[in-house]
DNA sequence: AAGTGGTCTAGACCACCGT
DNA sequence: CGGTGGTCTAGACCACTTC
């Protein structure tokens, strides 16, 4: 990460989460970053918008920039995708992986993931449980040529992590689609809750820079156990 | 609007709403749209990151910016906050008042509003219909302070073009909580479901630009015909 | 009036894609 | 290699808040 702004921006983002700046719920002005810092005033400000698009601190123009109410712990972060492992820190993450195969693509999967019928894919089945309790079922498939390997070990644990520390994947951009449904019985006996009761479900369609799509992924949430927090701005 | 970018965004969004890229599907290469409007770069640049951030267009480097799938348009868009009318273009959107008054806030909505209790505030309870079925219903609280006047004929139309147009308020901000519980009786027959029926329920604490909470509103979806879309960027 | 963020310009150099 | 985005700088002027 040789990217000054992006460097700029972590910085500041442990320091609001160190709670650097809770005395003051305000950060220091431009002027003091740009002193700090010893760049340009575009780069702070670039590096500001980061931290603005992730909910961390809003500006108001004549005043300053103010830390933004923390968020509860326990949400599901809409605008991350870095996995239940990093939104749900306080807790305890555990996955078990009930498939991982891969397959061959179908009509639906192949016009979804916009790739030939026969295609090759993994197809993951994981079930996650949060401190203890089951929390959601993960349907994932990703394009074998995209993701040429995955086993068990690294479904345990954060696939995300892999895929781009380990296969340098570069992750551009998603559609999530969110709904509720009644959840069927093999569901609701994974969940542990009465078939029939509602499910809360994100559909995720993940494509890298250039626009590849190369992941498809549904999850099925405990109804009473999940909650998915999303931040927006109007600028 | 005085602002060169946000009308080159405006410009462009409305150039890709009306397929004007859609042969291509591929904008104009940054050069070309610097000509074309007279401008410097970085105001080009301030420009397309908007139309990213809204997940029009898709950005690689060393190849150009391509418009990203067509977002179907019957999904609840939770990245913007133009409200039903403005997402779901194809439908028939009506507004049934259930109720509208002056209330006093009682310890836990100030809590949430982060006002005095005793705070005056307008309390709506609306019910959508969409192609003449009961899709929602909306509970708000607005700050009186902040929205002095409401009445039936503007909640029965869009409140924000309302709230911005008319009051010129400045929305800034906004956090939505997103889960999904069994239904209650009341609002199950207002939705045309049972009772226990599955509810998509979106909780929303919306700021102005100033960081002042203005709104609460809980808005609860008939599980069947509510989708929320929401696109995301990873830069 | 002073402080602080918002917009805009002009120009340089780098990194990546495709031919 | 040429074309196209990505990063960075330096400086000017405007708009809003605060006192």
């Amino acid at each position: 990460m040789a990217v000054k702004y992006k460097e700029i921006a972590e910085c500041l983002e442990r320091d609001i989460r160190d709670g650097k700046f809770d005395r003051a719920k305000k950060l220091p002005t431009e002027e003091e970053l740009i002193n700090n810092f010893k760049v340009s005033r575009n780069t702070i400000r670039k590096a500001i918008n980061q931290l603005v698009n992730r909910g961390y601190v809003y500006q108001v123009q004549g005043s300053g920039m103010f830390l933004r109410e923390k968020s509860v712990t326990d949400y599901i972060n809409l605008g991350s995708l870095r996995g239940l492992t990093k939104d749900l820190t306080s807790k305890i993450i555990e996955t078990k992986i009930l498939e991982l195969h891969v397959l061959d693509a179908d009509e639906v999967i192949a016009k979804q993931l916009r790739c030939e019928v026969g295609a090759k894919l993994y197809y993951i089945k994981r079930l996650r449980i949060v401190d203890k309790e089951p929390f959601s079922i993960e349907i994932s498939y990703f394009k074998k040529d995209i993701v040429p390997y995955l086993n068990e070990d690294i479904a345990s644990n954060s696939i995300y992590s892999y895929l781009i520390e380990d296969l340098k994947l570069t992750i551009g951009f998603a559609d999530k689609v969110i709904n509720c449904e009644k959840i069927g019985e093999a569901n609701a006996r994974l969940l542990h809750v009465e078939p029939l009761d509602p499910a809360l479900i994100i559909e995720n369609t993940v494509c890298l820079t250039n626009g590849t799509i190369f992941e498809l992924s549904k999850s099925v949430f405990h109804y009473q156990k999940a909650k998915i927090l999303n931040r927006i701005n109007f600028k």
